[in-house]
DNA sequence: ATTTTTGCCTAACATACGTTAGGTAAATGA
DNA sequence: TCATTTACCTAACGTATGTTAGGCAAAAAT
């Protein structure tokens, strides 16, 4: 009852099967409107007996949301290593990004609006995280700017407005859409990059 | 204890202060997490007095998101009637929405991120006026690709774009901070219609 | 073959929640 | 002056929550 995709559901650990399921309900009802039992339900167990697998709801949480942050610091990392122009760099990193997000919509969903819930003493580590990677956009942006490439008078700014857009992809995207998460990161790039205005004009 | 202001709140009608202070601890907690004995707190009163001025927590939700759209609904309305030209409608449409979210952060955070918690039937009808609402900019774009001042092949990603960046701004902007409204709202202006690229380029 | 571990179960706990019922003292209106 | 309304109160209700305790059958390890 309700456990669905069994298949796919058998190379998995227990205990991922109830992360997945609890990404799926913290994003659909939120993290305190989704019940242990509502998880439970949708694996056709107990809620009791979820505690043989995992010590509390705000683990699922944590793990959740610091998972989907070391991928995000680990691709924004590698892009700065690894790449040299500037553009290339922007380029990689926003495909990076919408692939991950795409990649685990439920997850990420619940990283980017639930993370507020996260018991205190692990809020204040997700946010270093989050400044990190967000400092890992601003590398970019100053590497673009001493090749004369970007232009951005106030940094964080800018970094704050291009993550806006490429997470705000969670509350639109479509998988069964028609347009694929490199499409997507293809069109983002180059919104932010020359934006709406006629380049003859 | 905990009330606070109350020079201007006496100029306030009870169910007035009930609704900003729901606003606030619903921004702050999240709409499930905070309590009407949290609510009535706040005002130095029972929860149980609460329901004197307002029929239940829903109500509470409901008001705040749907003053907040219909505030939205009417700015990007006058912009659409009043203006003419493209690029004056979008700089205004912006100028407005930051305004008004820089305005009431607490009611403008609620209805960008809380909305989902609405009740079934009240939710489909906040769809309704935010797809209106999004209809609106699309217009501008239109307008400004009939006048060969803009150019978005996908309107519909465009628009979303844009707006994730003015509704972003609930989550860093700071009213002490050293950005006026007007301020973030140019520097956002600008970001859309120019991008990061260097225009000599 | 026997022990240990795993993965679930039922039952229950303490707590928190939104809300209702019924009352009361002060303000308001006739 | 008396009646009504307003804005609060205390008490309580039914329900839902995260989590623990203790047990039990099957699988795994020794």
């Amino acid at each position: 009852m309700g456990v669905g995709n069994k298949d796919f559901m058998e190379n998995t650990s227990r205990k991922e099967q109830i992360l997945i399921k609890s990404a799926k309900l913290f994003r659909e009802k939120g993290f305190e409107a989704a019940s242990m039992r509502d998880i439970a339900k949708e694996l056709g167990i107990e809620a009791a007996s979820l505690y043989s697998h995992i010590k509390s709801k705000d683990e699922l949480l944590e793990t959740i949301c610091f998972r989907m942050a070391d991928e995000l610091l680990s691709s924004i990392d590698e892009v700065n290593d690894v790449y040299f122009n500037a553009e290339e760099k922007l380029n990689t990193a926003i495909k990076n990004h919408v692939n991950i997000v795409t990649g685990d919509l439920d997850a990420a969903s619940v990283f980017i609006r639930e993370w507020r819930r996260l018991p205190e003493k692990k809020l204040s580590e997700f946010i270093k995280l989050r400044d990190k990677y967000e400092d890992g956009f601003k590398q970019i942006l100053i590497n673009g700017e001493n090749e004369n490439v970007f232009e951005a008078p106030d940094k964080k700014f800018a970094v704050l407005t291009i993550l806006s857009a490429v997470n705000w992809i969670t509350e639109w995207y479509n998988p069964k859409g028609n347009m694929t998460p490199d499409e997507i990161a293809e069109h983002l790039y180059n919104f932010i990059l020359t934006g709406l205005k006629i380049k003859s004009k």
